[in-house]
RNA sequence: GCUGCUAUAGUGUAGUCCGGCCAAUCAUGCGGGCCUUUCACGCCCGCGACUGGGGUUCGAAUCCCCAUAGCAGCACCA
């Protein structure tokens, strides 16, 4: 007995458990390719296809373009790519734009259940009977006027604004919202880039049409859809169908980053964002740049979880989570921020060894040349540091006259740089040694760093004492490094 | 305003359904120490929370009520 409940209490569950997933889940990611995903797409993302991979079944991807006033042709491909990098198991992938066809059969079939009718109110009309909990004149439409109406919606008998498909609810549920909500509009323009159409389905109709048609069991998004959720009940309710099981997770905040699409859209135009990586975005192709693995990314959104509490998003948490990954693997370079050319009297030429990695021995060592010029950091150099262990090399130290400093080869023993307390500081030869450039969010950091970063390209270094940092470009110029975290 | 939802340390999270294993978990952060030729990693120690007030009960983080705060929705967006 004690047994099962020690037990119990050390079995942590990662994610609580969802009813009915036994036999499997079918879940469903549903951007709307307006642009890249970001931080905040992640967490769906990431939550469901971590219950997909604990359940088994299968992911799809589904692209919610019904509006085309809010589709950026290329963020179908960029979406996609978005998923490929997070490393999700996406089995199936279907875009709605593609489906139109069977909304407009599924919205006949409600017709004639008599679960929808066309409405040709104006809309600030409507919206005043339905506040008075007041049926519109076309809510008493038989059928067959609405069959024709709805014709008529398809084959351009109404211009835009003049015809809308609503949903027959509840007019008397207390919130407003609920009433009579539409399920198909007209849109003259713009032009939707994949389809030519005119008439197209509101979310909460191609929503319930797509997870049914698709067999979805299971549906984990934001709490905003909440009110969705209730009204697409009625649908579901309307032809008989089984309802999914929902789960609403809170809303996440996110500071730091410029998360909305409009917004990054308008600085990427106006040059004040470099693209949709640029480092200052909270896209996932910036994190990506600045060096974050996609596994962090997971595994922090898994860490907070479906709760329907608001939280605000931690950075530290991510950046922990992405140590874990990167340390291991990242070698370990000399990065000397603002440097400055001294000369070591007293020494003879040395060859340094550094490891590429402290507990990857098997890794092997860089080595540096030191001829009796070095590069080291410009803070280094102060009148109340007397003495500098140049790492993996010797002692230096440092007199001052008439605020000159003047540095002198002082052995080559670690034991003598511990009793002195001698910082232990990174160097550079001035003969082999390449600028650096190291891109934060807050701005650049200029320095040099060993020419060996140069083979490191694309991947996540650490720069001793400075921090973790992704090689972004390398060329005659120098080295672009984009800043991790520390 | 109307309709709902939520409320555990700086942050995230477990526990809340079925009241006692909770003087509240784990992670992160911060402070200190050890290790170390990085201010990294690892290890050890410490800091820090049940929104407030009533009620029910032998007993409440857990149930009920009120208050407060936050959030969401109230679009011919998703």
């Amino acid at each position: 007995m004690f047994a099962a409940l020690s037990e119990k209490h050390e079995h942590k569950k990662v994610l609580p458990d969802l009813e009915g997933a036994e036999n499997g889940v079918v879940m469903r990611f549903a951007p709307n390719p307006s642009g890249p995903l970001h931080i905040g797409h992640a967490r769906a993302a990431a939550l469901n296809d971590a219950y997909i991979k604990q359940y088994g079944g299968r992911y799809i991807l589904r692209i919610e373009d019904t509006d085309p006033k809010r589709v950026d042709p290329e963020a179908y491909e960029m979406v996609v790519e978005d998923l490929k990098w997070l490393g999700l198991a996406i089995t199936d992938t279907v875009t709605q734009s593609d489906r139109l066809h069977l909304y407009y059969l599924l919205c006949t079939q409600l017709i004639e259940r008599n679960g929808a009718y066309v409405c040709t109110c104006d809309n600030e009309q409507f919206k005043e009977l339905k506040n008075k909990k007041t049926a519109c004149p076309c809510r008493e439409q038989s059928v067959e006027t609405n069959l024709v109406l709805w014709d008529k919606m398809l084959t351009h008998g109404f211009k835009e604004g003049e015809a809308s498909v609503r949903i027959k609810t509840d007019l008397n549920n207390p919130d407003p919202a609920m009433r009579d909500f539409p399920a198909f509009r007209i849109l003259d323009v713009p032009a939707h880039p994949k389809v030519i159409a005119h008439v197209y389905p509101l979310m909460n109709f191609s929503v319930v049409a797509d997870d049914h048609l698709l067999g979805v069991t299971h549906v984990i998004r934001g709490k905003d859809h909440i009110a969705n959720t209730r009204r697409q009940r009625y649908i579901y309710d309307h032809f008989g169908w089984k309802v999914p099981v929902y789960r609403h997770y809170g809303r996440m905040g996110i500071e730091g980053v410029v998360l909305s699409t409009s917004q990054m859209r308008l600085g990427i135009n106006d040059g004040t964002y470099t693209g949709w990586d640029d480092i200052r975005l909270g896209t996932l192709r910036a994190l990506a740049r600045r060096g974050i693995s996609p596994e962090a990314v997971k595994n922090a959104m898994l860490a907070i979880g479906i709760g329907d509490t608001d939280i605000s998003f931690s950075w530290d948490n991510l950046y922990s989570e992405n140590k874990k990954i990167v340390d291991p693997v990242a070698n370990r370079y000399f990065f000397v921020p603002e440097p400055v050319t001294v000369q070591i009297e007293g020494a003879q030429p040395h060859t340094a060894h550094a490891m590429l990695h402290p507990s990857d021995t098997a890794r092997g060592t860089r080595t540096l040349e030191f001829t009796g010029t070095v590069l080291i950091p410009k803070s280094e150099v102060s009148p109340d540091i007397t003495m500098l262990r140049l790492k993996d090399l010797f002692n230096v130290k440092i007199s001052w006259d008439n605020g000159m400093p003047s540095f002198t080869y002082a052995g080559d023993s670690l034991a003598d740089a511990r009793a002195a307390k001698a910082h232990i500081v990174q160097w550079l030869p001035a003969q082999a040694t390449i600028p650096c450039t190291i891109l934060t969010q807050e701005g650049e950091m200029v320095g040099a760093c060993e020419p060996a970063v140069r083979s490191e390209l694309g991947k996540v270094i650490q720069f001793e004492r400075v921090g973790f940092v992704k090689i972004d470009a390398v060329g005659d110029a120098g080295v672009v490094a984009y800043y991790t975290h520390k």
